[in-house]
DNA sequence: ATGCAAAATAAAAACGTTTTTATTATCGTT
DNA sequence: AACGATAATAAAAACGTTTTTATTTTGCAT
């Protein structure tokens, strides 16, 4: 008896030793506790009683090898910069966050798979595929023309994206309205009567960049103005890259009245800048930037931004993918937010010349 | 012909397939490709030749059932603003990416878990330690008395820690020498002739909270002063928390002239918070940070830091996980960096009466 | 009572490895 | 030539599940 218990706690319990325990066999076991309907509803109580008792966990490693399944979301994080030490990437720590509450709940745990770039992302997609590492694939970074989608919507291995790629494929996808963004944005510095506005952007290949390009010339466009393509400044989103944009933007002969930032950390390199040439938010130059991780209300002076918790992006990509997993048609699993604007600086009050 | 190779295509390649291929038994199949000594060099090359041309990957899932290895390494990420939205945590992705160098040509994959409270991490511990789900762990936010250091220890489950906790037990860690890097900010400002400073540090049952109070008051005491203990600010590492401190502890009768941040996510709410109350650092106030993700730099003006990448210590994370997994004695597996001071303000110019 | 379908359970096979044990081949020694 | 030791390989068992197939039990109509 007291052997029986010992060794009981050496090992953890088995469908094995709840047969044993229950007299029925492993077979019947494991139906009972999938709540399979061929098995008598009195065997289930007991076997669940004796289950809860002994506090059997079905092995995940034995459930994988008979199933294929691994129970695993694997996240795709770029991380860029890393040879600087470089602020960045900041945001994904939200992501995780929410990807990890859409997942609570479930069986699912999240493999975090770190990339530098975009075919580095390509291989190890690639990669989890072949070797079934995971039942499924979040990743963001999209390119406009992304080998990564093409790669995944051929296998339809399920996987949701954080950003749209160029292409009409049908696949599961969450994002920004950056065309609107951008367009809202440069409109409302417009009419504040601002006419040489710079755009701190990403690298062109990346879909959302040529998104926010697309929404800037729009309003331009729709002003009855050319868009002064002269300003808009495309690099990786590092602080360090606003803070250069920005002193090199306004050392130029016809300089920009107001900036728009793509992200935090490129608006506190832009805002660097400026004071590094004394200039002052608000009376000097107009700032308006999109905010993932709420941190511009922090900023001296705060910034109006456009603001879009990623968390929630991050809780949607894990919805979606749950539900892709489980076979769901990803025509139903694209959502694509609005960011909502706050209001912090009166950034229209109007054109201020160089 | 046709019919093997469209079947070898449509399932991967198993041990049982090279057998086949190459006529030898599974057994000597799996002793060649795990170089045992046992099988003869040339049995050995054919085998790997053979697995190298139909590209051959072991299973996982078959490897972890039979050997009980995950080849997983598991992270305990801890989020605890979510609700709110708060600017928080951002150094993790640093640390991930860290961690994800080191275990980049191993065999090892990261799996993150991400955990609310210290309660969930201990919860977190102890079910990847029941159920196997991981072959090791990574975790920080360490109390003066850690319940999960205690439950590894004792378990004998390979982890490593990020900070320490005060009991003298041995387990491998990485850690900032937090007592060290508050004493020599603090001794700093004292030189300085500031008398009154405030400390914005975290919740005291985190043991570097405990260290930094150390550091804090040793230098007070070395220099024969009273420790301004009415100046210690306590709460979660917010910039909200950061902002509302320093507000609160300027409107004081005895208003503190310096300010020692714990990081750069607090340093950002008080900067906010002086900028609110119409203070300038350098001129009115003087603030000394830490730094882990090099954002100081882009403050307006930029702070006089104790820097310590934070990715470096996530590399020595992964390093030590490793070696601990390989049954290294977590005895010569500790590290305690200090980091480096880098001076942006002239921030010992002398008390400067409220 | 008998037979038959349906319900419930048990047995066996399978997933892809590694490890232990068994068998066969090789070789030097007497 | 026979033997024993060693080297090399093969066979079998095991890891913990799920699923397919086989068997037993039950309930019901005849």
């Amino acid at each position: 008896m007291a052997e029986i218990e010992a060794s009981a706690r050496r090992t953890p319990p088995t469908i094995k030793t709840l047969a044993d325990l229950t007299g029925y066999s492993i077979a019947t076991i494991s139906k009972a506790l999938r709540d399979s309907p061929v098995v008598a509803q009195a065997t289930k109580d007991a076997i669940f009683k004796a289950a809860q008792e002994i506090g059997y966990q079905a092995n995940a490693r034995g459930m994988a090898l008979r199933t294929g399944k691994t129970y695993q979301a694997a996240v795709l994080m770029p991380v860029t910069a890393v040879r600087d030490y470089e602020w960045d990437g900041v945001e994904y720590t939200q992501i995780l966050s929410g990807i990890s509450q859409a997942l609570d709940g479930s069986d699912y745990r999240i493999s975090v798979h770190v990339i530098r770039d975009t075919e580095d992302g390509c291989e190890m997609a690639r990669r989890i595929i072949d070797q079934g590492l995971a039942d499924g694939i979040i990743f963001s970074g999209i390119l406009a023309d992304d080998p990564r989608i093409d790669l995944l919507v051929e296998s339809g291995f399920p996987f949701v994206s954080l950003g749209r790629c160029r292409k009409p494929l049908v696949y599961a996808h969450v994002d920004i309205d950056n065309e609107w963004a951008a367009f809202a944005a440069a409109q409302r510095l417009i009419a504040g009567g601002h006419r040489r506005i710079a755009l701190i952007n990403p690298q062109r290949p990346l879909s959302y960049a040529m998104d926010r390009i697309d929404g800037f010339t729009r309003a331009f466009g729709e002003a009855g103005l050319e868009t002064p393509t002269d300003l808009i400044a495309e690099g990786d989103l590092s602080t360090r890259f606003g803070r250069e944009s920005a002193i090199d933007l306004l050392q130029q002969p016809e300089p920009p009245t107001a900036f728009i930032c793509i992200n935090e950390s490129t608006t506190l390199g832009v805002l660097s800048g400026l004071g590094s040439l004394g200039r002052h938010v608000g009376t000097d130059i107009d700032v308006i930037a999109y905010d993932d991780i709420n941190v511009s209300a922090y900023f001296t002076p705060p910034i109006t931004t456009f603001y879009q918790p990623i968390e929630v992006l991050g809780r949607t990509l894990g919805q979606f993918l749950l539900q892709r997993m489980a076979g769901e048609d990803p025509q139903m699993l694209r959502q694509v937010f609005r960011p909502t604007l706050i209001e912090r600086q009166p950034d229209n009050l109007g054109a201020r010349p160089a």
